[in-house]
Formats: structure tokens, sequence, C-alpha cells
DNA sequence: GTTAGCACTCAACGAGTGAGAGTGCTAACC
DNA sequence: GGTTAGCACTCTCACTCGTTGAGTGCTAAC
């Protein structure tokens, strides 16, 4: 056949058998592979000289590279997205561990700022790689009711609880001290004015209240935190990362040396990055698969990530997923991130619905 | 002398000169310090022989140990601790630095739940070493008032917030579906029978609530539900633990084949172990050490602990630290825990005079 | 008590070597 | 024609074995 010789042509049936062999191999033996090896424990059907040959094929075409002479072959990043895409079986969690998982969450029901840590958690155990998460964040937030709490003479805690029902609180500094019945009234007066009321509608409401001589200094300090705290958890792409089992990774024999990895971490605490990533991800719908270099940041070049969206389109979206070397198990990684995020995604609509 | 010979009693000057020598130098190289090396670097005024006799007696006085025949020495947990005690320099933080720190907690003066993590922050930098901080944690706590808000048809979002001004939330299920209005009844009740009551009433004020006929349904599981937040918040010895910089320790040399960090890490998870190290530092008031063997857990036997308390005893305390390699620098870290502790000191001070 | 000198020890380093795994090529095979 | 056996070649890895050098402990002189 001419298409074997034929560079950018799809593989044949052999070769592909060939390539996904030598990945499955190399992800779990972490050693370059060699053709017998592979005639030995794969069930190809020929030589290994045959093998030698396709190889060869494979490398020519980009999908595996060679250390060096008298090594065996490692799969390169398209190799593996070759895999990822056609080569690779298709590959659910055991009923037992979705079962396990299930239970997990069952645990920590109603304590939904968990959820995401969890995910994290159960991810990072499920693929023995780092699990990634981040909390649901809605799409336009609104806030529903103010609080004010003494704490001391000098300083008043002031809450602030969303419409989809979190929170956020912060210190409001007092200069005069002020007791717990003023307060009250000024929170009576701040959910009148600012009660159910989206981020958009908060300033011309403040400027109202601005406007009205009777208003209380103290009222409208509050009142103008309340948006600046609004403002900011707006416009930040991503609330929090948190990622788990970042030590499954450092165990990875690629990363022994450990200086690259540093750098992975520190990419990891910058939320630019990490935002930048959610909104393309949560834009497409499925899992996504980004293998080694197929990652914009330099730092993240020897590892993949496997991400997927969870929650409601337009209302809260979060993400979650796995980050592990670039030589990974990917059908079990995207089978536990499709069954992590799609219970996410009940879990988020049965607090919407 | 007698006394040199006598190995339980005090160092001469000269010994305590040499051991001091010998862990500062051990310190920063980070290998096995040997007679000559000593004599070039630092200025004891003997020769090379006699710092051999020295090492000697401190060795069988149990301060210094020895890898093997034709090596330097390295110091013992014993070594190490009677340097913290009295043969390490006193040591406070520049005035530049205590600035930049000063500075950057002035970042996040109001977002008071941000304070622990800058703490660990600042000290993973400061010392190189991990940094360590749990939240100041009420020594009772008492609730301030109750909201529910509706989500869904299905969920409620209960919030409660403390007397000292921290918020907590969970989702309440609702059976059937409940308007706002109706929510807004329930939690003007449940804030006239519950408000301003602490963990210990709780059960009695529920109680009450129960006997009367004409309570809904919903208010009292969500008054239960309270009940067992509060419980929850209240026996829970330590609240959560942040950790910061783990990878500088990681990157020290005696723990390249990670191994032992491993279970380091574990054991930080561990709430349990952290609660009663909590404990018992919160009751001192001072910065501890805990070299080496003098950590309970086995995990830890190869790192210290350096800690301090913060907060206000009979209040809400919480602890600052940092862990690193038991060869680490101890007056720069001793130098940092004290003055983080005392601007937490200082910040909760402020959040409750 | 201190120090110079010396014999001794032992880890670390580098060179040399053999084994083993693996390739690529060629010629025979079907 | 593709496939395979055979073989020369390459390169890493593990091992050995001196050599080096830092460091000790002891002894005798100061």
């Amino acid at each position: 056949m001419a298409r074997r010789k034929d560079r950018r042509g799809p593989l044949e049936p052999r070769s592909q058998a060939i390539l996904r062999a030598v990945i499955e191999e190399y992800v779990t033996s972490a050693a370059p592979v060699g053709s017998q090896a592979l005639v030995e424990r794969y069930e190809l059907g020929v030589s290994s000289a045959t093998v030698r040959n396709v190889m060869a094929e494979l490398e020519a075409a980009g999908y595996l590279s060679h250390p060096h002479t008298s090594a065996g072959r490692v799969p390169t990043d398209a190799g593996y997205r070759l895999y990822v895409e056609s080569l690779a079986p298709s590959f659910s969690l055991a009923p037992v561990e979705q079962l396990m998982i299930r239970h997990q969450f069952g645990q920590v029901e109603f304590a939904s700022e968990q959820w995401f840590r969890l995910a994290a958690t159960t991810l990072a155990g499920a693929t023995r790689a780092a699990g990634l998460a981040t909390p649901a964040k809605p799409r336009s937030c609104r806030v529903r009711r103010i609080d004010l709490v003494a704490t001391s003479t000098r300083a008043a805690s002031l809450v602030v609880v969303l419409a989809e029902g979190s929170v956020k609180q912060e210190l409001l500094p007092l200069e005069v001290p002020v007791e717990q019945r003023e307060l009250d009234l000024i929170v009576q007066l701040l959910n009148e004015r600012l009660g159910d009321c989206s981020v958009r509608q908060l300033p011309r409401r403040i400027e109202e209240l601005q406007t009205q001589p009777e208003t209380p200094r103290l009222a409208l300090r509050a009142a103008l935190r309340v948006e600046r705290m609004m403002r900011e958890f707006d416009a930040a792409a991503v609330e929090d990362v948190f990622s788990d089992g970042l030590l499954y990774v450092m165990e990875a024999p690629e990363f022994s040396q450990s200086q690259t990895l540093r750098r992975v971490f520190n990419a990891l605490q910058d939320r630019d990055y990490l935002g930048g990533l959610v909104r393309r991800i949560a834009g497409r719908g499925e899992v996504q698969v980004l293998i080694g270099a197929e990652n914009e940041a330099q730092e993240m070049h020897n590892v993949s990530l496997i991400l997927a969206p969870y929650g409601q389109p337009g209302r809260a979206m979060g993400v979650v997923g796995v980050l592990g070397p670039t030589r990974m198990a990917y059908p079990q990684a995207i089978g536990s991130v499709r069954y992590v995020s799609g219970l996410m995604n009940e879990l988020v609509e049965q607090l919407y619905r």
C-alpha cells in the first residue's frame, strides 16, 4: 500500500495497534519500549522485525521518538493525541468505584462549598494523579441579604448572602463605637435598598442612597464595601482552585529531580492562567485533554491536563480535572473526570433547579 | 578542668562555641562538618586538633554524631536543642522585612479569613521552609443571626453568623417547594428564639421550640441543623490548617528521595494530630520549638516544627509556625515566627477589643 | 592543656569493562 | 510485494577497582 509511506494519511490498522501497544506499555513501564517486549506482551501477530519497521514509520510520522539509537520508542505528544482521539478504549469507572464516590459525596451533601474539594480529592485517588477543581462560580452575582454584626467596639463583620446561597464576609472598621442596635437599623436600611439587587444595579442604588441626606455615614460606607466585594467577586474568573494529590505526580520518575515540577506548582497558583483555562474549558462542554506542549504555558509542557466543566451554562460553572505527567493513563483519567463532572452537574442542578 | 569530662555538666564556653560553629556550618552546607573547615571559617583561636578533641567530647555527650569514621560531625537533636536554648543568637527580622510583611497584611486587612493564609505564605517566604497557620478559632461559639435563602425549589441556603463575626453556611434540602416569603417568617422565628445564644443553650431553646405545636416543621429542621453545625464547629480542635511553601522543604537534600516527606505531608492532613499540637502550643504562650524526634508522631522525626500561638486566651486562639528539616536556620525561623505571631495578635486584638 | 604529625578509614569519583537491550540493514522467504 | 531471520552495531547501565581526599584518632613533642 502506498498509503503507509504517506506521512499525513490515516494509519493502517496494524500501525494503529502498534502505536496503541507502545503507549499502553510505556504508560505502565515508564521506560522506552522495544520491539521485542512488545511482541512478547501484546498479541500483534507479527515479528519484532516488522514491529521495528512500523515503529520507524511511526517515528517518521511524528508519533514516536527515540531517546538514543539503542533505546526503545517513547510516544510524542502527537502520539498521545492520536491515542486519545481514536485509539484509546473507552473507559468508565467500575460500578463499585462509582458507588464509593457517590457515598463520599453523600457525606458532605449539605456543605456545597466542600463539593469541589471532594471532587479534587476523589479524582486524585481514582487516577493517582493530581486532582483539580474550582468551585462553581455564578455567572452574575446578586445580593440577597446584607448583615452587620458588631464584633468589638472597633470593628463589625459585614456579611453578604448572595442569591445563589453563598456567603461573603469582610471586616468593617468602625470609626466610633457603635451599638448592635444601631447596626440593626443600618442593616434594615441596606436590605431595603440593596436587597435582591445585581452587581450592575448596585452603583445606581448606592447613588440614590448617597443623595439622601439622612443616610447614616456608616450605612454608606458599608454599601460601598458591599459594592466593592461584589465587583471583585464578579470580576474574578476563578474564585479558588483546589488541588489534591500533587504528591502522586511528584513520585513519577520523570519528575524525580523536581525542578520542572516546581514550575508546574507555581503555575497552578496563578489565578490568571487558570482563569483563562477555565473560560476556555467552560465554553466547550465535554472533557478536554491538553497534552504536553499543547498547553500554552511553558511550564506545563511536561504535563497533561484533563479538564471538564460542570454546572449550568449561564448560571454557574466550575471545572474539575486531573493533572499528571504526559505519560498517564488517559482512558482511566478521562473516564474518571467524566464521571465526577457528571456527578457535580447533578449536585449543582439539584441546588438550582 | 574536671568538668569537661563530666557528661552531664554544662559545657565550657569553648565547647559551646565549637558546637555552635558546627551547627551553623552544617545548616548552611548540609554536609558533615570537619575540624579543619571549622578552624578556617570560624575564629575559634585553636587548632584543628583541639577542635577534634572537643568534637569527640561533644559526641560523647550526645550533641554530635558521626555518619562514618572518616566523615565530619553532624548535630543531633540534642545538639540543636542546646543550640536553640542557649547558644543561638537572638534574631529579629530586618526592619525592611517587617515593613514588607506589614504591608502585605495591610492589603487584606478586612478579609480576616485570609489572615492565616497570608501568615503561612509570609512565613514560608521568610524562612524558605513550609509555613503553617490555623485560623483563630473562638473558644466557645455563639449564634448571632440565622438566615435562610431559597436557591431553588428544592434547596435553601442556611447561613449562620457567629458572634465573633464569622459565618457558616450549609444547604438545607426542602421537602416541598417553599417561597422566600415563608422562609423569611421562619428566619424571624429562628432569630427570635435562637439569636444570641451559645452552643450550650441551643438544645434547651430548641426543645422549647419543639414543644410548641405551632412551630413549622421546616423551622425545627433548620434549628436542628444549626445546632449540629455549631456542635461540630465547637468540637473541632482545628478548623483548618493552611500550609504554604512545602516545596522549599521538598528541595532540601535530606528529602531528595521524598519517601519520608510523603508521610510528613500526610501527617499534616491529619486534623487530630494537629489539633493536639495546637492545644499544647496554645497553652504555653511563647514560641515553641519541636526538634526531630521530640515530635510525638513518628513521621515527624526528621523535621522540626517552630510554632507560636496567637489570639486571645479564652476567646480565640490559632497557631502559626514553620516546618522544616531539623537542619534549619533556627534563629531566623524563631524570629520570623515570633514576629508574625505578634502581628496576628495585633490583628485579632483589633478585631475583638 | 595544646598542637603537629602521622597512620588509618572510608565515601566519592572516574576509568574501564562486560552484559543486555535495542536498533537498522540485508538477504532470504512466502 | 510484504514479512521475517540474522547479524553487526550502538548505547546505556551496572559493576569493579584503583585513586583521591577529607577527616579522624592517637601519640609524642611543645
